[in-house]
Parts: C-alpha cells; sequence; structure tokens
RNA sequence: GGGGCCGUAGCUCAAUUGGUUAGAGUACCAGACUGUCGAUCUGGGGGUUGCGGGUUCAAGUCCCGUCGGCCUCGCCA
C-alpha cells in the first residue's frame, strides 16, 4: 500500500516539483473524458489530483472507476497550477497533485446522501447515516474544537491545581431531582444501579478526601424528555473546591472562560462578569437565565391595574396576580393580525390572554381604553417610559405565568424587532436564589439547585420558620439567555445537612438510608467548600454559534432517546433477563 | 402526559377544490468532451406517496389508527 507524504491539507506552493502521495476520500470527480480531476479529501482538507492520459492508459482507465466515497491513496508530482485556473476557495487551491499511480483502497456504494456541507439533508438521516455526517468538514470542525475545549480545560484546570479524577457510572439511585437510568444487577436481583445524574455526592466526597481541587469532563444521565438542548447522556465540567466562597469558585470560571475566548475565538471579554440576583432578574427579565444583550425590561403595573375598571385585569389582582407589560418601541405599527400573533403565542406559555395598548400623542388607543381613566393612561404611560409611536403589551395573571410569558415575549420581540446583536457575549452570574420551593403536586418543599446546596448564614436561623424565604448559596452562569452551568458552596455540616433533609420532608431513617454514607462522611472533618458544573456541549454549541447541542456530538439520540444507527434500545435475550432475576410486564 | 408540524424518486422538495399517465432540482447510469473545481452537453433508469383501515364514482390530498422525525408545554434537583 501507497503510504501518505502528506495530508490533503498540507501542500502548498513551496512544494511544487516534490513527489507526494496523498489518501483520503474521492469528494468529487470531474471526467473530461481526457484530464480527470479528483477532489481528494481528508481531515486535514481538499487537493486536487489530475489523471492525465499520457501518463499511461492504465492509471487513466483506473481513474475512471472513481465515484464519490472511494477510498485512495495517490502517487504524483506536485505542480503548480497553470494561470487562471488557481481555486482561491480552497487552502491547496495554487497546487494539484499530477497522479503517475493509484491505488483504489476501498470502493463505496453510493452514498444515501451527498458528504457536502452544503448538503441540506433531513436530521434523520444524517443520524442514520451519522458516520457520513461526520466525514463533512463541518462536523469535523465541530469535533475537533470540542476537542480542542477539553485540552484547554485540563491544560487550565491542571495549572490552578485541579486534579481529574474519574467517579463510578454504577451508583445508587437518589430520587431527589430528574428521573434516573437504572441498571439492573445480577449478583443482587431487584437491586439497580443508577446511572449518575452528576457525580454531585463522589465530588463531595473527594472533598472530605482532602483532595482539595477536582474536576472531570464526564457523562451525566437523565431520563426526562428531550429537546435541541437536551440530551438523555450529556458531558459535564464538573469541579469542586475546599475552603472557599462563591467568589472563588467565579473567579476560576471567569478566568477559564476568559482563556477560552482568547485561544478559542480570538477574543478578549471582560471580567469580571456582572452578577444579577435571581429576585432582580425575575423581576426585569421573568426568567433566571435573561439575554442581557438588549433591554425590553418588565415593568409592574399592578398597583396602576388595581384602579382601572378592566374587568380582567382586577379579577387577576383579586386571585393574588399581577399585571406586568412590555414596551414594544416603536411597535404602535403592528396589525391586529400582528397582535394577534402574539397573543397566541403568549397562550402558548400560559397566558390567558395580552392586553394591548398603542400609545399616541393625546393617550392611549385600545378596544379597552374606555376603562382606563385619563389620569390613569398618564400613569401607564410614564411607567412604561412610553413615546408616541410605541405599543404597550401586558399579562395578568398568576406571577409564575407573568414571568414565563413576558420572558418569552421579550426574546419574540428581541428577535423580531433585532435588538440583539450576534457579534455580542454576554455573561451574568444569577445569584442569591432561592433555596426551596413549595410543590405543590408533593405537597412539601423541594430543592432549587440540590439538597446539598448551603443557605446563606444569615438565613439559616429562620430555616424552619420561614423556609420559602431563606436564599442559597448557589450561582448560575448564563451566557446571552442560555445556562451554561451553576454551582454553589455545600453544606459541610452534618447537622445542618440533616435540617435540610427534614424541611424536605425526609425522615431522619429515610435520609440514612439514602445519604448516610454522605452523613457519616461529614462527621469526619468535611472541610467547606463549593463547586460548579457546566454543561459541556452547550458551551462547544455556543462558542460555534449553534443552537442544537445535536452538532457537538457525535452520535446524539432522537427525541424519542433511540439511536438511529445502532437502533438502541433494543430488546435484549431472554437468557439476559433471566440472568439478572427479570420479566418483563 | 398535553398541543402542533412533517413523512411523495437515493436526497431536498412540488403536485390547484379530492379528478386523467405523481413532477422538478440534485444524485445515479450511459455516451461525448484535455483545465475543471457546485464542470458542461446529450440521452436514460428510478415511485407500494411510511404502514393499516375507512369515506368516495375517484384519495398523495379527507377521516381514524399506528410507526418514525421535528418543535413546544409539562418535566429536566
Amino acid at each position: 500500500m501507497l503510504k501518505r507524504t502528506h495530508t490533503c491539507g498540507a501542500l502548498r506552493k513551496s512544494e511544487v516539483g516534490k513527489e507526494a502521495t496523498l489518501t483520503g476520500w474521492v469528494a468529487s470527480r470531474r471526467d473530461h473524458g481526457g484530464l480527470v480531476f479528483i477532489d481528494l479529501r481528508d481531515r486535514y482538507g481538499i487537493t486536487q489530483v489530475v489523471f492525465n492520459p499520457e501518463y499511461g492508459k492504465e492509471l487513466h482507465e483506473k481513474a475512471g472507476e472513481l465515484r464519490a466515497e472511494f477510498v485512495v491513496a495517490v502517487k504524483g508530482e506536485v505542480r503548480e497550477r497553470p494561470p487562471g485556473t488557481v481555486n482561491p476557495r480552497l487552502p491547496t487551491g495554487e497546487i494539484e497533485v499530477y497522479a503517475k499511480e493509484l491505488n483504489i483502497l476501498n470502493r463505496s456504494e453510493i452514498p444515501p446522501f451527498e458528504v457536502e456541507d452544503r448538503a441540506n439533508v433531513s436530521l434523520e438521516h444524517r443520524l442514520r447515516y451519522r458516520y457520513l455526517d461526520l466525514r463533512r468538514p463541518t462536523m469535523q470542525h465541530h469535533l475537533i474544537f470540542r476537542h480542542k475545549l477539553c485540552q484547554l480545560i485540563r491544560q487550565y484546570l491542571d495549572s490552578q491545581g485541579f486534579v481529574e479524577v474519574e467517579t463510578p457510572f454504577l451508583t445508587r439511585s437518589t430520587p431527589e431531582g430528574a428521573r434516573d437510568y437504572l441498571v439492573p444487577s445480577r449478583m443482587s436481583h431487584g437491586a439497580f444501579y443508577a446511572l449518575p445524574q452528576s457525580p454531585q455526592l463522589f465530588k463531595q466526597l473527594l472533598m472530605v478526601s482532602g483532595m482539595d481541587r477536582y474536576f472531570q469532563i464526564v457523562r451525566c444521565f437523565r431520563d426526562e424528555d428531550l429537546r435541541a438542548t437536551r440530551q438523555p447522556e450529556f458531558t459535564q465540567l464538573d469541579m469542586e473546591m475546599s475552603f472557599v466562597e462563591e467568589e472563588d469558585v467565579m473567579a476560576i470560571i471567569e478566568g477559564f472562560m476568559a482563556e477560552v475566548f482568547e485561544k478559542l475565538l480570538g477574543k478578549k471579554i471582560s471580567l469580571p462578569f456582572p452578577k444579577l440576583s435571581y429576585q432582580r432578574a425575575m423581576e426585569l427579565y421573568g426568567s433566571d437565565a435573561p439575554d442581557l444583550r438588549f433591554g425590553l425590561t418588565i415593568k409592574e403595573i399592578t398597583d396602576l391595574a388595581r384602579e382601572s375598571e378592566f374587568r380582567i385585569f382586577r379579577e387577576a389582582i383579586e386571585r393574588g396576580g399581577f399585571v406586568r407589560g412590555l414596551n414594544a418601541q416603536g411597535c404602535s405599527t403592528f396589525s391586529r393580525k400582528e397582535i394577534d400573533e402574539l397573543t397566541g403565542f403568549v397562550g402558548q406559555h400560559g397566558a390567558k390572554g395580552l392586553a394591548w395598548f398603542k400609545v399616541e400623542d393625546g393617550g392611549l388607543s385600545s378596544p379597552i381604553t374606555k376603562f382606563f381613566g385619563q389620569g390613569l393612561q398618564a400613569a401607564i404611560k410614564e411607567r412604561m417610559e412610553a413615546r408616541p409611536g410605541d405599543l404597550l403589551l401586558f399579562v395578568a395573571d398568576r406571577e409564575k405565568i407573568v414571568h414565563q410569558s413576558l420572558s418569552q415575549l421579550r426574546l419574540n420581540l428581541g428577535r423580531r424587532l433585532n435588538l440583539i446583536n450576534n457579534e455580542e457575549y454576554c455573561f451574568t452570574w444569577i445569584t442569591d436564589f432561592p433555596l426551596l420551593e413549595f410543590d405543590e403536586t408533593l405537597g412539601r418543599y423541594v430543592s432549587i439547585h440540590h439538597p446539598f446546596t448551603s443557605p446563606k448564614l444569615e438565613d439559616i436561623p429562620h430555616l424552619e420558620e420561614r423556609p420559602h424565604e431563606v436564599r442559597a448559596r448557589a450561582y448560575d452562569i448564563v451566557l446571552n439567555g442560555v445556562e451554561l452551568g451553576g454551582g454553589s458552596i455545600r453544606i459541610h455540616d452534618q447537622a445542618l445537612q440533616q435540617r435540610i433533609f427534614r424541611l424536605l420532608g425526609m425522615d431522619d431513617e429515610t435520609a440514612k438510608k439514602r445519604f448516610g454514607f454522605l452523613l457519616e462522611a461529614f462527621k469526619y472533618g468535611a472541610p467547606p467548600h463549593g463547586g460548579i458544573a457546566l454543561g459541556l456541549d452547550r458551551v462547544v454549541a455556543m462558542l460555534l454559534g449553534l443552537d442544537d447541542i445535536r452538532e457537538v456530538i457525535a452520535f446524539p439520540k432522537t427525541q424519542k432517546a433511540s439511536c438511529l444507527l445502532t437502533e438502541a434500545p433494543a430488546e435484549v435475550d431472554e437468557q439476559q433477563l433471566k440472568e439478572l432475576g427479570l420479566k418483563l410486564l
């Protein structure tokens, strides 16, 4: 077999006159009857190979057999291309290889779709033939970029004293949080491992071990419904540090992000990242992951709406709801149809309606203006900072619905009105999350972050009396409206951890059964510690300007969590079930 | 679990109100062609309209079910 001397991206004018052997796939063939041109592709690039009939009849006939995706080795002379035939779109476009010898290493059936970046193929077919999809230069770039990011992570965290430690995939189920993927035990019938939703408890135990600074690029598993940004198995950059407070964890991430942007994107970002409290974020943006590349903040008019004659507003307020809205500047030209579309849009997010006013020179114009007196209209205009030509949009409902619908409406308008600069990267830390949230269906409090998150020290005294007011030492990092990750300072005190379990409605016996190993470990000198985990797939996607993490995962799953390539999940043999002591219902 | 969109040639799509032989681009095959690079020109092959049932004189089109893909709400500590 011919061994390659260069890759398909390597040859330049400086190699003209030399002999070279290239290997790769036939990307395209242009057969002129006499001259035959082949674009040869490998991971490194594309080089044009020329077959001239004057170099031998046999060679030329063999070249005529070539088809798309054949695997070949070609030996020949590197020549400068004749004047006027240089291809400026290829880095190798000034040269070509004049073939003297051709080995067809493997043939290919006609591929189900063309292996080209511009090919427009459904995700279904791309996943079914992922190995062909991944042959496309764009997809190779995504995977290589991801690899480079991982290299950078290891290099940076190593320089900061972090140690990479692997933690088990076969572990025990912890019912708090997402649904677990279960693995039956052959040794102990009726018992199951769970695949980790994150290595949370192990990394805390590593802190008790004195590892001091830990990280891991690790697969996590959650058996929940999928989205473009959610896969059942995904990768986290997981970190934990001892003897730290919030600022220490944030500083590491900020330093890391600055390095990533500089080395991978050639961009400077300003440090430190701004901080926004959860409460403020919800007030202004209705979301704990706001896109700060544009303003269009939410304004409160509940107090004014209470004074109106508008029944829908008044009833919503009487039921304990709120009236809040957005000022879509310059949008009074929106047609009735456009406003109906917006109404339908907020309807998808739970709002029962969308009240609107067009701002005119005199007052407000709308079918419901008659329910608002002159003074009230003026007050609303002032509150909304409205000027003639603006469109005011309001939702009246329970707070959760108001938040959801207005935050989505804000994003919708931001895109529609071109308020978003795609070149901009707006990082922010969201801080001071509530520790707990009352779950109506469970009839008890649940952790917002996870049960190992420390409450703020000053809130600990009223943990039991006013649990909903207790704030957590938790923080999320948000970039352009996408939550990249989150973390917290953990509880390292056994007694406090036990109090939290009790608040979550877990009796001591259950807590001991589920988390006894952690409580026990805390008895033997657990240092104060905290950490963070970033969704690596999301980070890679964001950095590449993509909104679908399937573009940066080699073999992702479909929305039904199946793999179109391997057809997993699949049935297993009766014998396998028997060994596991399982029977299908 | 709820709502929505889609499934037609290898691929990406079209097909009027339900109406004659289901088309286009590309890919593929054959021929021609010595400077192309999304080659060009000429010709050709290619369809159980996802699957099953129903309505109708007549179904790619309408209805029911089912399978698959996507989006979305819930869910995702």
